[in-house]
DNA sequence: TCATATATAGTGTATATACACATTATGAAC
DNA sequence: GTTCATAATGTGTATATACACTATATATGA
């Protein structure tokens, strides 16, 4: 059992992806303190800026995210008035959009974005980083 | 203002590992779901099967988890008695370990676990499943 | 011995995640 | 027009995550 253990430990594809996200959300969740949001909040920001016009289920699939945990991640983004949500006209459809104070916050959030993804390249060298981020671009066209 | 958030969304090693976290994470969730535990506990049960005594705080720079994280996490595995913890000896210092059914569950799951591991590599390809797999550890050295 | 420093764990609060199930708007068939 | 199917979103519940702060056991120094 120990050995069998141990060797799950070292070998599980869940268990390494969680650690690494673990340990670089923390690294961009203290860069985005400043400006009070965090690493998922900056996301959800800055594809709602960079697309006209999606609906709840469209970004949740951007976002590889259940579309249940979208709904309950844009409450916070909301209620500090950084996005509207308001119907879409088709069905139930609800659509996402980027109010001016979140423009104004995703805006001061983008230097300091930059300056944690220039501080993990740099950590992580420049062939990790360009290979991990191709791996995991595979990944999300593959799965 | 658009292009920017485009180029953010894209370009983001945060998002990314998150991204493909939620997804594999739900392939392994299901593949557990006939033990009843979940990826993270699979992994929790496994590393303190794995070893010899751990205290919470060796136990937590294992995973890379943050040790207020792993001892909420820790506690559902105790109501469930699969797990046991004790004070160690050593200052406030406590111990996890598996009990009799945590080793029984952890020996349910371990087929389930390796059929999830088989499915993903398939879908991934030997390629990018062992440069996923060499560039998590990477990461996890590093940083 | 007693006070203090240090190492360790716990709690309050907030966000993140997802499954199972519930709700509702609207298009289509009749 | 009414019914029904379908597409979309919402809610209940449970786990996962982490920061800031708190509590406590024990080793150490005076």
């Amino acid at each position: 059992m120990k050995q069998i253990a141990t060797d799950v430990a070292g070998n599980c594809a869940c268990r390494k992806l969680r650690m690494a996200t673990r340990k670089v959300t923390r690294m961009y969740d203290e860069a985005m303190r400043p400006v009070g949001i965090t690493p998922t909040q900056f996301t959800l920001l800055s594809v709602v800026g960079g697309s006209n016009t999606v609906t709840l289920t469209e970004l949740a699939e951007l976002l590889s995210m259940e579309r249940t945990t979208l709904s309950r991640n844009l409450k916070p983004l909301e209620r500090d008035e950084l996005i509207s949500v308001s119907a879409e006209g088709y069905r139930r459809a609800k659509s996402v959009y980027l109010s001016d104070k979140g423009v104004s916050i995703l805006s001061e959030a983008l230097p300091l974005w930059r300056d944690a993804q220039t501080i993990l390249k740099k950590q992580l060298g420049a062939n990790i980083w360009n290979q991990l981020q191709s791996d995991l671009a595979e990944v999300d066209n593959i799965i």
